[in-house]
Formats: C-alpha cells, sequence, structure tokens
DNA sequence: GTTAAAATATGATATATGTCAGCTTTTTTG
DNA sequence: CAAAAAAGCTGACATATATCATATTTTAAC
C-alpha cells in the first residue's frame, strides 16, 4: 500500500500540515478502498468514525428532504477531504455519498485525527479555515436556493461545474450527471431540468452528447445566472 | 466595564474553554458597545478584525442576492459568538448583521483571539465543534430552501423562532419581526409571506397583535412543515 | 396633533414550476 | 441478441408564487 509521506494528494488537503511522523502513523492505520460508480461511501445516519481522503474519482454528497427527495449538496473530488465534521461533532452522518464514477479513496480512522487535532496547531486551524470557508460557500448556496429561479440556479450550475472539474480538448466537461442529477442538484423536479437544459441546448449555450456536457457560451449562462 | 472572568454570557459559547488568565486578557483589550435597533453590527464587505460577543439582544444576519433581495441566514442572539469565521479565513464578512432590539455587545480584537486559538486547543476544539454544527444547520436549510414550499417554510420558521427564543407568560414569543423579515427568513416576496401568515391566522394556527406573535398550534404547524 | 412615511393588507393577473401521463431512446441484464 | 429496466423527452394541465396596483392601517417626524 502507498505511503502518505509520499503522497501527493495530501497537498491539496490539511493533511499537508502533519510532521513527516506523524503521516507515518497515519499511513500505518489508513485503510485504502476503491468504490464503484453508483456505490454508497457512506450513508445517511451511518457512523463514519474517520475521514475520508479522496486519492481519485468524484462523489455526491446529498440529503433526502422531508418531502422524500433528494438533495444533492455538494461534489466532491480528488484531493478533498470528507468526513472531519462527523468526526468533530462525535455524531453519525447527516449526509449520503454516493461514487458518481470510479472511486480510491485512502481511510484515517477516528483516533489517528483525533489525536493530530489535539497535537498539532497548524493541522487544526488549517481544518479551521477549511471549515469557515465551507460555511461562506453555504451561505451563498442559501442565498442562491432562496431566492433565484430554478433556471438561474440551473445556469449557475454548469458554469460552477466548468470550473470545478477539468475540461478536455473537446471542450467537454470531465464529469457525467444525469438530468436526475442535475435536478437534484438545483432543486427542482427532473422534467423541469430536462425541459431546461435543452432550452439552453436550444439557444447554442450548451452542446449535450448523451451524458457529456459541452458549454459553448459562459457569458451568456452568467447573464442567465444573474436574471437576465 | 465589566470582566469577562466574572460574565455569565461565556458559558453560553466557545469563550468559557478559556482560562482565567487568558479572560484576564481578554477582558483586558475587549470593548463594549451599545447598539439601537436597526442599527447595523457590521456590514458586507467590512473588515471586522474580532469577534462580537452577544450580552443582550438579537440581530438578523442577512446577505443581499445578485437579484437584490435581501435572504436573512440566521438569527443570534445573546451568548452568540459572532466574526470567528471571518477572522479565521482572514477575509472581509460576507454577511451584514442588523440589530433587532436594542443590543449589548462585547468586542475582542482578532490577535487576542487568534492567539488564543493557537494556545488553548480546548478552546479551538470547541470553536470547530460550533463550526461542524452550523455547517450541519446550513446544509438542512439548504434542503428546506430546495425542497419546501413557500409555505411549508414559513411554518417551520415559526416553530423555530418559538423553539429559539423565550415565550413570555401569555405565550408571546419574545421577538418583534416585520412582514419583510419572515420574507427575508424563507425568500419570498413580502406580500406572499403577509398572505400565508394571515392564512395561518384564519386557521387559528398563530396569533398577531401588531409584530407580537403568538403560536396556537404547533402540533398542525408542524404538519404544513412537513408538507401536509 | 397633524402630516408624511412606512408597514400591512388585498385583489387581479402573469409566470414559473410541479405533476401526471405517455412515448422514445439508451443502458443493463441474463 | 432479446427483453427488461432505466433514463430521457414532450405535452397538457394544475398550482404556487411573483408582480403590480391600490387601499388601509400603523408608526415616525415635525
Amino acid at each position: 500500500m502507498s505511503k502518505c509521506e509520499q503522497c501527493i494528494i495530501k497537498q491539496f488537503n490539511s493533511l499537508k500540515h502533519l510532521s513527516r511522523e506523524e503521516l507515518v502513523r497515519v499511513s500505518a492505520c489508513k485503510t485504502s478502498k476503491f468504490i464503484k460508480k453508483g456505490e454508497p461511501l457512506f450513508e445517511e445516519g451511518e457512523r463514519i468514525n474517520g475521514v475520508f481522503c479522496i486519492k481519485d474519482g468524484v462523489c455526491k454528497v446529498s440529503k433526502m428532504s422531508e418531502n422524500g427527495r433528494n438533495q444533492i449538496i455538494s461534489l466532491i473530488k480528488k484531493g478533498d477531504l470528507i468526513g472531519e465534521r462527523s468526526l468533530i461533532s462525535d455524531e453519525p452522518s447527516n449526509l449520503t455519498a454516493v461514487a458518481l464514477n470510479d472511486m480510491e479513496v485512502c481511510f484515517v480512522p477516528k483516533d489517528e485525527i483525533m489525536r493530530d487535532l489535539e497535537k498539532n496547531p497548524n493541522f487544526t486551524m488549517s481544518v479551521l479555515k477549511d471549515m469557515a470557508k465551507t460555511l461562506k460557500k453555504s451561505d451563498n448556496v442559501i442565498v442562491e436556493m432562496a431566492q433565484k429561479t430554478v433556471k438561474q440556479r440551473l445556469a449557475e450550475t454548469l458554469i460552477r461545474l466548468k470550473e470545478k472539474f477539468d475540461v478536455n480538448d473537446d471542450g467537454i466537461i470531465n464529469l457525467q450527471l444525469s438530468r436526475e442529477d442535475f435536478a437534484n442538484i438545483v432543486g427542482t423536479a427532473t422534467e423541469s431540468a430536462i425541459r431546461l437544459l435543452s432550452d439552453f441546448k436550444k439557444k447554442g449555450l450548451v452542446e449535450f452528447k448523451g451524458k457529456e456536457i459541452k458549454i459553448l457560451n459562459t457569458q451568456e449562462l452568467e447573464k442567465i445566472a444573474q436574471g437576465f
């Protein structure tokens, strides 16, 4: 199994603040997992008891509403950590994470992370900063959900996908989402998402080949997101 | 000026984890402020450079949407801390806080808090836990905003107000909100909020005397919040 | 206390979005 | 490869909510 000390992935998250010694300890207790597309990394109500470091792949993090509909809260990708929150608040997860493509993740058990949080202020501070950043993003999402129309949110989502995930030579975004996923991100009915996406397509703003997405006119999408 | 070491308010927040020595230092550099109803505690874009500890009163924390409408993200009351986030991420505030009634707050400058965060792991851990909790709540709000109707959200809001703020002998909630505030909490037009509130009133679920709110039927409101 | 301003209320109407139903295409499974 | 299942698409219709206009009541200002 690969060693954390030598793993480049940690550069993308708070684990980079651990000392060599600490990393060796993490490495000794961590386990590797491969999650296939469509399979859960963890589910609502489950005790995670550790932190996942995403080595490769993407997962959708969602939550069931009382109405029985699924809301995707965020997309987590290579380099991200997930699970710190439940660990810190010592509660079962309030979220479900499902792989959107084949994933490779490392799992570090709770005790090791807690120990590092207590002993290494740099690490703790980094986790704290990360949370502050996430909280800020959450505020933005709340405002967006509360104030923007479905069309605005969908345009916004497309722009963000392009920014967050790589685009290949043909301009195709390196992530495949179903229409239902889109609906669950913006918080609408699948049919509405389908209709609006094909609207965007008709207007020449995006192109779809199956689930491949290519953004043709970011500027116009931005205008729509802003309400024009 | 009163001393932090002797202040009971700190029992309600992370400051309770500071040592006597640390509290004495905090006390020495803190300032007291009185904010009148309607006045801002701080505004979007402002560098706060410290943390506020709310000694008395309530404020609404909001953010402007691109559509030009105000969204209230949360209500902060006696005992709460506010400002840690901007301090930790070292950025100007993304939020505005406006007093809903006369407030008394203490302001502790950044340097002192940062010093405590670096030196006192208990304090840091407490702040971390607090953030994890807020993040969880944010997830819930996002799901609610994305998936529930305005009516559901309004019912939910009324229930939460009753839980969060004291109720006097006559059953009246100890917080006055305008119809516009209600609209800005649930993310709707003021007219819609007015209509729905008077609907609830007609159905005997709530009672209004001006801005005084009395909840008459929590159970029924809960049903509405859940979509019945 | 009178006037002006703000908040609340209500009606009419337009529009966005949800829901249901049926159909086609794509993907999965054996 | 065939059959079944899932995903995508489209139309018709119902409904929630926004918007605009106007009236009334409450609060603030002089």
